[in-house]
Order: C-alpha cells, then sequence, then structure tokens
DNA sequence: AACTATTTATAAGA
DNA sequence: TTCTTATAAATAGTT
C-alpha cells in the first residue's frame, strides 16, 4: 500500500524500517482493536520493535488471553480419546488442586497480614491468582472480616 | 474498506458478523507476519472467536514472547493505589461469581449426562470450566460417583 | 467462494 | 516526527 510496491523482506535502510515499523505497527494496532469490537472477539497482541521497545493491545486483559491461550491451545495433544480417560481427568484434579493449594497459601498469607503492606508485584500474583479460581466463600470471608480495606 | 464505510460497534447481523470475522481475522494475521517480517519485530498475536475457537501468529514462540512480555511489561504500570482499594476488589469478587455461576450450570449438565456422549468441544469447555475454578469436592463427586469413564 | 466498488493503509516524498 | 498524496491492499456488500 502506497507509492511503491514492497517486497516481504527485511526493510535495510534503517530509516525507512523505522518509519515503517511506526506506521504499520499503528495500524495493526488499529486492526486488533476494531476486530474485537466489530465482531466481538478476544484480542491480545505484543509486540517488540527490534531495538526492544514493547507495545500491545488487548481486547480483555493481557493476562486473561495468555492463560486462555495456555488452557486451550497450550497443551495440545490432548486428542480426543485421551481426554475421555480417567487418566486424563485425574491429572485435570491433581493440577485443580495444586491450584488451589497455592490459592490457600496465598490466602493464608492475606489473612495474616494487612493487604496495604503487600508489594504491587504480590498484589498482581493475588489477583491473577483469585482470577484462576478460588472458592468465593473463602474470598468473602476474607472480605467480610474487613482485612481489605 | 469495501462498498460502505462501517461503524465501530459490534456487528449485530451474526452472519455478516462471521464473515467478517473470518476476513479480518486473515487480514490482521497477514499483516502480524509481514510487521515481523519488513522491520524485524517480535510478534504476538492471539485470538479467540466469540464462539471460542482459537488463532494465532508468533514470529519467534508465543511462549518466549509471553514470557518477555511478562518479563518487561507484565510488572509495570498497573495503578498500585487502586488495587488496594476495596472497590478493585469487590470487581474481583464479582467477576469470581459470574465465573462460578457459569460453572456452576456446567456441573449440572455433566451431572446429567454420560460424559462419553459429549463431543471433543463440550470436553474442552468442560475442561475449561474445570481450570478456572471449581470446588474440588464437588468435581470428585462427580468422578467417584463414576460419571467419568 | 468470487467479484468489485470503495474505503483504508501506507510508501515515498516534502 | 508529521503531513501530503499517489497507489497498493483490505474488505463490505453483492452475486
Amino acid at each position: 500500500m502506497g507509492r511503491g510496491k514492497v517486497d516481504l523482506k527485511r526493510i535495510e535502510n534503517p530509516t525507512s524500517r523505522h518509519v515503517t515499523f511506526s506506521k504499520r505497527r499503528n495500524g495493526i494496532l488499529k486492526k486488533a482493536f476494531e476486530l474485537s469490537i466489530l465482531c466481538d472477539a478476544e484480542v491480545c497482541l505484543l509486540v517488540f520493535s527490534a531495538t526492544g521497545k514493547a507495545y500491545q493491545f488487548a481486547s480483555h486483559d493481557t493476562d486473561r488471553t495468555i492463560a486462555r491461550y495456555r488452557r486451550e491451545v497450550g497443551l495440545l495433544g490432548s486428542n480426543d480419546q485421551y481426554c475421555r480417560t480417567m487418566e486424563f481427568w485425574r491429572n485435570e484434579i491433581e493440577e485443580l488442586e495444586r491450584t488451589i493449594a497455592t490459592m490457600e497459601t496465598g490466602l493464608k498469607h492475606l489473612c495474616g497480614e494487612d493487604i496495604s503492606t503487600l508489594g504491587m508485584k504480590e498484589l498482581k500474583q493475588l489477583e491473577r491468582q483469585l482470577k484462576t479460581g478460588v472458592e468465593p466463600s473463602a474470598l468473602r470471608r476474607v472480605v467480610d472480616d474487613g482485612i481489605l480495606h
């Protein structure tokens, strides 16, 4: 698109490459946004320039979409047959139990200290854990007890 | 682009929405590929259709790019202050409750029928629900009752 | 799935 | 970078 057709290969001239990156980066971010709105899709786009700068778009939440990707795509080879075996479901349950154990540790930690003393890192991790799954009753207890403020 | 201009809002007609999704999905995947080649960038694009089907492009390796995102971007910029407010946690909880409600519906459905009659699609959805969070006791009950085989 | 009329994106130039 | 403009690409509506 433009004054001339361009070959699909790395643009050697650094200036052109940077200018093109800037333009196309904006273009694709816009496309990602439009796709998510028009078609009601969940879209996550991560871009790192050759110089290491990061750009991103997420229609919902980057972590959420990545988690979904890991769940649904990340574990390939889960063939139809295997999914119906007891072994498959035992593995599912074990994984869940590990998640819950981690969560419980996190909750204990949370109950033991004022949340305002937690660092950003811990808060983000806790948020991730919450979104990955937690018993709502346990959570509500924490909240009702007024540990959070 | 096309015979008419389109408003930036969800396309209500399901047929048009699906057709547009298919076209634009291909378009943006191509754009992602071109950006990575022309400008020597690291690009990762994750797309889930409204019906849950996944599509992706990764110039290098999806896991690698995600890891890089987590290292360099994941921990920055979130509003440290807001995360400590009650409002933030209430939102977290509401989101969880919605998830749990969906899950409970799914479990009821599961208990009512033999899992071997479920298709791959339902199995994958159930797997997603399981991993998103479910009370392990409820799950174990389902398993122990021999509904799965 | 194809076909086109149009809209968009963007390459090159200033 | 930013704006302009000619042209290549993408795509909306149609067949």
